[in-house]
DNA sequence: TTGATTAGTAAGCAC
DNA sequence: GTGCTTACTAATCAA
């Protein structure tokens, strides 16, 4: 099938050319029941021929519209994995943050003991060993 | 440029119908060099219309690489963003199990320190106030 | 000219 | 039949 060329506009294309009859728009036939699609043929008494070739151009349609959803859910489904990367990535910098908080915390605590065992120690007073170590 | 149908063989395609005249196979065509196809395009006499046929089939068949390329990248980036994914999970279950620790580690001295404490008070041992409370 | 990317086409598969 | 996916072609752009 012979194409016009397209510029740098690539979102549409010159409708197929209609069939030597029954002439519909591209918007139509893919819209169209293949119920009544098959209605308006009989009606308009086209030869064999002319049906078939109707009926690949409603699939050429057809598959156009299929191939454009396919690339859509494509990019869509890549820019879900990237969005959901980068929420992983927050969330572990979140992680890493309350990581680092607590080994604060912890390094406070020994630190702040040790202080209470050299009081003890300074004072003379006998801790049991069971609660010497932290 | 009519195709022959392929069955659940998708891999591989018949080649493009030879040239009239100079008869070289899908394979040797993308592989050889401007310069030599010229000299035997030249060598050989073909015609204009011959010549500018030649050239077109080098290009299409340089296109279905192209194509076949762009179809393998794609992929491997989806591979990549999902092995990435994979890690930065594998990450994070390491982070919520060193907090977890972190964290039953921190009950366990608390744990310590208040019997301590209560060590020194049942002892009637003053303990200075800065070091009283963790 | 070469290589990459896009829309469109046709084929095959699954439902 | 319908819808999706894939290989391929042609057009277009960038280098």
């Amino acid at each position: 099938m012979p194409q016009e060329p397209r510029k740098s506009e690539r979102k549409s294309l010159p409708p197929l050319s209609p069939g030597p009859i029954l002439d519909i728009s591209d918007d139509e036939l893919v819209s169209i029941s293949v119920r009544d699609l098959n209605r308006q043929l009989k009606l308009r008494g086209l030869s064999r021929e002319d049906i078939v070739r109707m009926k690949q151009r409603r699939r050429t349609l057809k598959n156009r519209g299929y191939a454009a959803s396919c690339r859509i859910k494509r990019i869509e489904q890549k820019d879900e994995l990237e969005t959901e990367k980068t929420q992983e990535w927050r969330d572990m910098e979140t992680m890493q943050e309350e990581i680092k908080h607590m080994k604060d915390e912890m390094s406070s605590i020994r630190t702040r003991f040790e202080a209470l065992k050299k009081f003890a120690i300074n004072n003379k007073i006998p801790i049991p060993t069971e609660l010497e170590n932290l």
